[in-house]
DNA sequence: GTCTATAAATTGATAGAC
DNA sequence: GTCTATCAATTTATAGAC
């Protein structure tokens, strides 16, 4: 099915989550979509309604694969790996999707940010438990929950927001050998991280 | 001193780096300067221009603290966790410049991004070769020396680009748990890095 | 539902007085 | 150097024909 709202809400995914909210043009967004500009109203009244749609849209993308990995029930290391695997997959696959949110987040006030988040369904705190719980059983060495949680969660994410500075910086602009380095980089953080924790 | 372009400057840093470049107005940079719009364009001829010198230095406040941490002469856990502790207390200070930089840059086209960061010297071969000798010398585990660069760096970064998000799903929204989270960051890092290489 | 035409508001930039 | 007034272009949004 290809119906025009669909055409619509698809097109303006890609202008604006590269170009953000207050660089996308309507008109942009109509070309895209191959349609009229008056057509983008009829269907979402107005911009911000349009892009309400997109936000929520890209956001639901990346809780659930966080809601479910962290809420698996493997063991400790296997839920690690799984997730690092599945969260860069899921990342390769919607490379500008991670800086789109974060950046659009940053702008929203408060409250928006507690309200979404919470309608969400995010909770971490079984993974929490298992943290601590293996602790107590010496499976791995002392450490913070929270800041476990947001080093892997990080280590996944940044390489990818940090695409264009990292690519010239360390690999002297060559595109092959940054695409190379994403593609060992499951391993690379699996493995730093299990390094880390692992007694 | 307290000129008038130092005031513009002063004034177009605080709204550029909270804003964006799209999402800035001049009238909000000459209501923040306490000036005249016109003003704006007297000192600096377009809003290109004047967002031009702002990107500039937020970026020069970053880089040499780069250089400097990783082209210093001490040994590789010093080296880390001083550039850590460097690090983290800069982005304190400056806690929205990150985004902004990686938002912006993301947006620029590879040419100029090459261009600007080549003339920033930024240049990681001499930490690249020391963590290549330590893993001879066997102090340290085998590990890609650009993804231990990137992981050091994400680690330091994430917390801040991501604080809204994290904020609230891990700190139920609690402002000054997270700020006490941020404050143990530093010690936190360096453990978890240092766990992880250290043989 | 989809288009053309146009209104209404915003905004970067300039002209010109002081 | 600094201001007021204003232009010119852009852009969201609506009215109305088909």
């Amino acid at each position: 099915m290809e119906t025009t709202e669909l055409k619509i809400i698809e097109a303006a995914k890609k202008v604006f989550v590269r170009k953000g909210k207050d660089g996308t043009r309507m008109q942009e967004i109509a070309d895209e979509a191959g349609i009229n500009k008056s057509l983008l109203h009829y269907y979402y009244r107005t911009k911000e309604k349009l892009f309400g749609a997109v936000f929520k849209f890209a956001f639901s993308k990346f809780a659930p694969e966080l809601v479910n990995s962290f809420n698996s029930d493997v063991d400790i290391f296997t839920k690690i790996e799984n997730f690092i695997n599945n969260y860069i997959d899921l990342i390769n696959k919607n490379p500008f999707i991670p800086l789109f949110i974060l950046n659009e987040i940053n702008k929203k006030d408060a409250s928006f940010v507690t309200n979404f988040i919470k309608s969400s369904g995010i909770n971490v705190n079984q993974f929490r438990n298992q943290i601590n719980l293996e602790i107590e059983k010496g499976t791995i060495k002392k450490i913070d929950p929270n800041n476990l949680i947001v080093n892997i969660i990080g280590l996944c994410v940044f390489p990818f927001i940090g695409k264009p500075l990292i690519q010239v910086i360390l690999f002297d602009d060559n595109e092959n050998e940054y695409d190379n380095f994403l593609l060992n980089r499951k391993k690379e953080v699996a493995e730093f991280i299990i390094n880390s924790i692992k007694k």
